[in-house]
Order: C-alpha cells, then structure tokens, then sequence
DNA sequence: CACATTATGTTTGCATTATAAACAAGTTTA
DNA sequence: TAAACTTGTTTATAATGCAAACATAATGTG
C-alpha cells in the first residue's frame, strides 16, 4: 500500500483550514475567514480563487452593512475532495 | 482556537512520506525510500538533503554490494517534529 | 464640506519550492 | 572493451506562496 497523492490544491496551509471552516459552518465570509485564519488579506484573497477555480467553492459578492461582502460556500466537488484529502493524509500520519 | 502552523518541512508530500516510513522502520536506504514513495532519484535526494538540512534526519553514506549505499535515520528532533505535525493537521481534518 | 480613517478586497512582484532532466561515478555483464 | 545497470547529485525552470502596494467605496471628524 504505497501513499496516495495529496490533492495538491488542498494541501496547502490557508487553502485546507479555509476548506476546514467552510465544512463546518457550511457557509462565511471574507472576513470571518480573515479572523478565522489569520490570514493576510492579499493571501485569503489568492487563495480562496484557487479553490474557486478548482472548482471547490462558490463565491458570492454582496452588500452587508453597505459594505462588499464576500461570501463562500463549498461546492459538492469541494466537499469530496476534503474527503479524499482526509483519507489520504491520513496513510501518512500512521506511526503517530 | 486557530489553526496551528503546519511545519513547513513536512508539510511536503514526498518529505512527509519519507518521514511516515522512517518512523515505522527505524532506517532505511535510498533504495527501499525510492520504492516505497515512487519519488524519482533527484526529487528524493534533494528532499532528503532537505531533511537531513532541518536537523530531522542523519544520512550515512556506506557500500553494499560494492554500490554506494545511503542509509537514513531520524533524529529525535525529526520524530518530534513529526508527532508535532500529525496533532497540528489533525486540527484541519475535523467535520471529516 | 473637506479630509482623514476604516472596511473590503484585488493585483503585483519577488522569494521560495518542487520536480524532472541532465550529469556523475562506479560496477557488472557479455 | 563496450554496453548496460546501479546509485545517487546537480541544475534548470516552472509553479507556488505570500505580503506589499493598490483600488474603491463608506464612515467619521473638525
């Protein structure tokens, strides 16, 4: 049994706690994300459109308070590959 | 509670594999880390020279057979460093 | 009203990283 | 001896990560 790949769009710092958030709370915005995270905004920004582009959430661009607001959901396809994800990094952490 | 930092050492697939291995089997040669993860020579050699960099694992360089023989084991720091990593991504893989 | 400050993001630029191709050095086989 | 194999290293470049700089609009403040 050798090691599965790492879906190298989710094996990345921000983008897999981004993910992590988004599978619990289902759905938040930029700036929830931004404390969540501690993130910089520049880095949550890249980010959060590489996982648009993967195809692994959904953005939507709105007014909260009369300000822009960002909001993110994960996609089904985004849902599955936390999944396969999990189950993959999880062959590497045996031995802990 | 955030999101711990992720070593950024072993936050690398191969680097991460190679380190998965060497704690389950103690130490192992070039051979047997090139078989086991399917990395080519050059990704692994240069991964290991990384790792052995951070102080996470000793290369012994012998023969066997008459051919060259590398053989790598982890240091205590690198097996630290690891049990660190593994209760650090186990963070990201909640509400799997 | 004018001007600074806050809120919310995006774009850009540079340093780091990852990875395979090319190279090296020695051994075995035919 | 020449070809092919074994074991690794170095190098070149493409991709990635990330924060500084930029952009835009709303809100306070004097």
């Amino acid at each position: 049994m050798g090691f599965a790949p790492l879906d190298p769009v989710l094996h990345n710092q921000l983008r897999l706690a981004i993910v992590s958030l988004l599978v619990s709370v289902d759905q938040a915005d930029f700036t929830f994300l931004l404390d969540r995270t501690g993130a910089t905004r520049g880095n949550l920004s890249v980010q959060l459109s590489k996982l648009k582009e993967a195809g692994y959430l959904e953005i939507t661009k709105g007014y909260k308070n009369n300000y822009p607001s960002t909001t993110c959901k994960l996609t089904p396809a985004g849902i599955k590959a936390f999944e396969v994800y999990v189950k993959a990094i999880k062959e590497y952490l045996k031995g802990s």
